[in-house]
DNA sequence: GTCTATAGTCAGATAGAC
DNA sequence: GTCTATCTGACTATAGAC
């Protein structure tokens, strides 16, 4: 595809353009589920026509595809990074949970996708394939720890980051950013109780 | 409504009737989403036609709402039988871990219908209702043991509560019965993880 | 009670003008 | 690139025969 250089008429064109797209999609995917959402109420909330997205897309299906596929790979990034510079002990484990933590508020409407139309995306191949990346690196941070003595080795390692996960992924269902409860806290809390119940005995 | 005595075809009439067509229902909500399903799948399932469903219900709206309504009953009364006999320490709670894991793994359907289509069913007032109930059941047995001193007391409650029901929920999306890990596993593997996180230091 | 038949609506996607 | 206009199909729900 070729790059359009930007108006001078303020309207975003060309690969800003998909991206405004990108966004709007989140947004009604998120709001009304993948099945709801119509491809009109994505062209409304992006200011075009519903025949225009055509231009950028072959369906709803690759615009949901697109869009969790882009938050994925930001995720693994930001999961590497986390990691890279872990010291000892759980320090991993913990930087893991409080990255997984704050990632889920920076992108409630693609958490909230993920979660509600599993349905659709679970068979496509760009989403297992990122998804499996980032089991991955949970999986080999949680190892290190047995290894090392410090996480209790009674307990499958996938069975602890199945665990680990289900009850972060749970906090986007309840989770106000404009509560009483900030971010930080539930990163404490979580971390308290999570790390305490797969720490090894003392 | 009146009953009808079963006719001797073997046809279901009547109450079994309303209760094929809810199972029914919730197999076709659970595998396509409430938005996807439509009133033609459910008939199909039930070997009818779709008119027919109208004269047991209103609307597609109302026949999520009472297969969910009717799941919900049944899981309040079984946390309450659960605690009911429970003694002290941590006993409690835990025999309110096996049971959501048990009632998850029996009711697949619903609890799956509850998360992917949580948009459509959250404004439903007997399905909030029965959630509040069966919330307060684990505030009130969280308390007692903050209160008995097993359980630790820097954690607020309900954020014990959402942590652990998130990972337990969280199971419905991997469990596989006919797999090599047990229900039982399960139970155990997450009761040692949540217990332990949330137990008061010896 | 269950059927046939259909009203009325709205969806995803496409063709071609501009 | 974005528009107008529309095709084709599927949906929920209802009316009335049986």
């Amino acid at each position: 595809m070729s790059t359009t250089r930007r108006r001078s008429t303020g309207s975003p064109t060309g690969v800003a353009r998909k991206e405004l797209i990108l966004r709007s999609a989140a947004k009604v995917f998120a709001e009304k589920g993948f099945s709801s959402a119509t491809v009109r109420d994505i062209a409304d909330e992006a200011d075009m026509l519903s025949g225009s997205l055509y231009y950028y897309f072959d369906s709803k299906e690759a615009m949901v595809e697109e869009v969790l596929v882009e938050y994925l790979d930001r995720m693994v990034r930001a999961y590497g990074i986390a990691v890279a510079d872990a010291k000892g002990s759980t320090d991993g484990l913990e930087r893991l949970i409080a990255q997984a933590l704050r990632g889920l508020v920076d992108n409630r409407e693609h958490v909230t996708i993920l979660q509600n139309d599993w349905h659709y995306v679970r068979l496509m191949k760009g989403i297992v394939d990122r998804q499996h990346q980032i089991e991955k690196v949970w999986l080999d941070t949680i190892q290190k720890g047995i290894d090392a003595g410090v996480i209790r080795s009674d307990i499958d390692a996938r069975m602890m980051y199945r665990t680990i996960m289900g009850a972060i992924q749970a906090v986007i269902r309840w989770f106000n950013p404009r509560g009483r409860v900030s971010i930080d806290q539930v990163i404490t809390i979580q971390t308290a109780i999570l790390v305490d119940g797969i720490r090894a005995a003392a």
